[in-house]
RNA sequence: GGCCCCAUAGCUCAAUGGAUAGAGCACCUGCCUUCUAAGCAGGUAAUCCAGGUUCGAUUCCUGGUGGGGCUACCA
């Protein structure tokens, strides 16, 4: 059972009293009661059916009321809620539900889900910086929400290992090498010098792209280290050489032509979104008038490769320096993927950098930028992916790097690991104050008290979180949701002994309900990539 | 100029169009002989402005104001 059951059954019974078709009844949803109200849960849907009913919505909640299942206890208040009550036998169903099923998040409409979400994908041109973690976090924290939710998910690194921008990197490098300032529009930053110093000799015979590949197959490495202590591993890390060397931006092209989505004018191919399609503002260019594919075009090829790979779903995370690139690619993508939804954009704000009293504007080429690995050497992984998965994607971020070194005490990630630690040592204490963890209580005698109970709910509630994620695309639910849960926790640990001989049905009862606590503040820290301590 | 995002407490953020706007940090008052005080209990404190839609707007629309970003046959 879960809250989904249960808000089938309350459909089931509002369908069938109001003589409606079930899928209308698809809008009564539960939500939590605010905090003046003494229930488990909330209908608002009285109120809101009010009109389709043609009906007060106080007479809809009166026999919403008398239609829904007594072990409920409905209550109506005013101007037309149903309130509902869990009984404590079904809470302490629901508790044994979140022990036991692993697959508890998983829904019929995400079983079949293939879904490709790519993030970070940043140049190879130097090292990741701090605002790679946003999107990282961002991306990752989906992709395991997806995968709780039941889909299967891969993620995916793009590297754009060619170009003037790779070129310059293996130039700066060469300088570097030969001991000179690299060129004026080159890479300064000092991360050449020491790849400079572990060149080996012989590279003083290497031709200039020798020292491209080189400085690429390093910069990846730093790449994939610097993800895996954020805790991302990337299913794979697509290069765009790869699609060139299967000549897929010219099949690309011969399909989009096929397709009459592009058109020859001033020497130029264009890709016709406006003449074909309403996605965007004008018509762009997909290979130059010198005979150069624009970037455009190699990012469809990109796509229809990921297509061609047989994902449901595609997603991408990306800053909101590139959104006004998303209206083409979604011209272009969704009419290859022949159904716009299935290829989303997901734009998440930029962030800025403060420093003292200096907002610093990060470039790669005076490199003049905090590394990630810097932040997370110095604050954790856990305070830095607990940090910017707190925010929603849209918040514009100054992040002040003296602050978050200094005070990453007061990051409430602390606040909510602490309750895995506190529980995780009464469990170690058990049997030294005399209560045997693994003991039995009788389930017909239990009845929960306020704290208990409203931290019972409280883990129900999560899987209304997972769907509030995937709805958003943002993992900020979540953290907002432990923050609650931990406050919960905090305030009947203050008040409740757990670890009583004297009372062995109580404790027995209460290690049951913090075991189900445990699992469910891992869990959820776990889909945000942050740890769950034994101790603090 | 055109387009996108943002504006909630001193600071950083929450709130499917619903009930008395919710946290953390900071500040003030109490609480450790008792399972971890990285904690608890309490207090001060907020929806940028003007209209509109609605039974009901922090939420949706229009227009302001103030911030950030984008606007290449660049990569």
């Amino acid at each position: 059972m879960s809250l989904r059951d249960i808000e089938s059954s309350l459909r089931e019974a509002a369908a069938s009293a109001f003589h409606i078709p079930r899928e209308q009844a698809d809008a009564l949803s539960a939500s939590v009661p605010p905090p003046h109200v003494d229930a488990d849960i909330s209908l608002a849907w009285p109120v809101s059916a009010a009109r389709s009913l043609r009906k007060a919505p106080l007479k809809i909640a009166e026999e919403l009321k008398a239609a829904v299942p007594a072990e409920f206890q409905a209550e109506v208040a005013a101007p037309g809620f149903v309130n509902l009550r869990l009984s404590d036998a079904r809470l302490l169903g629901e508790l044994k539900g979140i022990l036991d099923d692993p697959a508890r998040f998983h829904r019929p409409e995400y079983a079949a889900e293939h879904i490709n979400l790519e993030f970070v994908s940043a140049n190879p041109t130097g090292p990741l910086h701090l605002a790679s973690g946003r999107g990282a976090t961002l991306g990752d924290s989906l992709a395991r929400v997806f995968r709780a939710l039941g889909a299967e998910v891969s993620e995916e690194f793009y590297v754009n290992d060619r170009g003037r921008q790779v070129e310059m990197l293996g130039l700066s490098l060469k300088a570097r090498f030969e001991g000179k300032e690299p060129p004026e529009d080159g890479y300064h930053g000092d991360y050449l010098k020491s790849l400079a110093a572990g060149l080996p000799k012989e590279a003083s015979s290497w031709a200039a792209c020798r020292f491209s590949e080189y400085a690429v197959t390093e910069m990846l490495k730093l790449h994939r280290a610097d993800m895996a202590a954020f805790r991302v591993e990337f299913d794979r890390w697509f290069l765009e050489s790869e699609l060139h060397a299967a000549a897929a931006p010219a099949k690309a092209l011969a399909e989009l032509r096929r397709r009459g989505m592009a058109y020859d004018k001033e020497g130029a191919v264009w890709f016709g979104a406006a003449s074909e399609l309403e996605s965007d503002d004008k018509d762009r260019v997909l290979v130059k008038s010198g005979g150069a594919n624009t970037y455009f075009l190699n990012d469809i090829a990109y796509h229809l490769d990921k297509l061609s790979r047989g994902f449901t779903r595609i997603i991408d995370v990306w800053g909101a320096d590139h959104h006004g690139y998303v209206p083409r690619m979604e011209a272009a993508v969704g009419a290859l993927a022949g159904a716009g939804d299935r290829f989303k954009v997901v734009i998440h704000q930029q962030v800025a950098l403060k420093r003292g009293e200096e907002t610093v504007k990060m470039s790669k080429r005076s490199g003049e930028f905090i590394s990630l690995k810097e932040l997370v050497d110095e604050v954790g992984a856990d305070a830095c992916r607990f940090f910017f998965a707190s925010r929603g994607p849209n918040t514009h971020l100054t992040f002040d790097v003296d602050l978050a070194k200094k005070q990453s005490n007061e990051n409430p990630v602390f606040y909510v690991q602490y309750v895995h630690a506190r529980i995780s040592s009464i469990f170690a204490n058990a049997a030294e104050k005399g209560v045997d963890p693994a003991a039995a209580f009788d389930p017909a005698a239990v009845k929960f008290n306020p704290e208990e109970r409203a931290l019972a709910m409280k883990l129900l509630w999560l899987e209304k979180v997972l769907s509030d994620c995937a709805r958003d695309y943002s993992p900020h639910h979540l953290t907002t949701y432990l923050v609650e849960l931990a406050a919960l926790f905090h305030s009947f640990y203050d008040k409740h002994k757990v670890l009583d001989p004297a009372a062995p049905q109580v404790a027995a009862f209460r290690i049951f309900l913090l075991r189900a606590v445990r699992k469910v503040i891992a869990d959820a820290l776990g889909l945000l990539g942050v740890s769950a301590p034994e101790r603090m």
